[in-house]
DNA sequence: AACTACCTCAACCGCGATAGC
DNA sequence: AGCTATCGCGGTTGAGGTAGT
């Protein structure tokens, strides 16, 4: 691309969108400057990359982050910290902008509302561990917001930590979950998964989210931020 | 109705990695 | 090996929308 070519910037047409996915159903993705040449856009191959990945690109998912995505992004962050890329690849329909932009205007903004400070790492993680995490939980397993019926279950290629339409035991699940990240994130080998639901959702999970705390008993940080269940 | 504050998210920027010559 | 073009990623910005007063 010449670089005395006047590059436009800014929000993209209808035009321009349509101009874009022609000629991407035509050539294909990829060789970005040549294809906005083709399409004939005044735009650079990055700004139409970008479109189309995080605007244009088919079965994109709009709307908020649900629950259970947000789940999902909580222990893929504890797994890749923030490579947003490499977490969007387990959110079906989601782009590294939408992932980035819920850390930033969701988690961090809550952390620091608590005076955490999010470019301390233990002091961050352990907000999420004993904040954040504990309240999406409970907004899985709160018996006002039952299990996903097979009609709204979201897929995830390259993990499989949703409770399943057949299994309603979504706090059992959910502790699965966390044992298929032990490599990740430290947990012990040595602790054993509740066998009783009913136990540890009354008696560990208030209905109400902003009163859910994981108990020491149960889960708590060692000296160096590494996570330990118990039994 | 008008103004302000806050929120969301599309888009840009800079930089490092990679490919091709 | 070195240079250049391109790609992809993470960080950041700011326009537009919305809620509150």
């Amino acid at each position: 691309m010449e670089a005395s070519m006047e590059m436009k910037k800014g929000p993209w047409s209808s035009d321009e969108d349509s101009k874009l996915i022609h000629s991407i159903s035509l050539l294909g993705q990829g060789r970005w400057d040549s294809l906005s040449r083709f399409a004939g856009l005044k735009r650079s191959g990055k700004s139409c990359r970008l479109r189309w990945l995080n605007y244009l690109r088919p079965n994109l998912r709009r709307g908020k982050i649900t629950p259970q995505e947000q789940l999902l992004i909580i222990l893929l962050h504890f797994r890749f910290g923030n490579r947003w890329s490499k977490i969007a690849e387990n959110l079906p329909g989601r782009s590294d902008n939408d992932v980035k932009n819920y850390w930033r205007t969701k988690v961090q903004k809550h952390a620091k509302e608590l005076h955490c400070d999010v470019n301390n790492s233990h002091q961050f993680r352990h907000f999420l561990l004993y904040q954040w995490l504990p309240s999406l939980l409970a907004q899985q397993i709160s018996p006002t917001t039952p299990p996903s019926s097979p009609n709204n279950m979201m897929t995830c290629p390259n993990a499989d930590f949703i409770s399943s339409p057949e299994d309603n035991n979504t706090s059992y699940n959910i502790w699965n979950n966390l044992s298929s990240f032990e490599d990740e994130i430290n947990i012990s080998h040595d602790y054993s998964i509740p066998t009783d639901d009913e136990y540890y959702c009354h008696n560990y999970w208030p209905t109400t989210p902003s009163q859910v705390l994981l108990p020491d008993e149960m889960l708590c940080l060692d000296d160096d931020m590494d996570l330990w269940l118990f039994p």
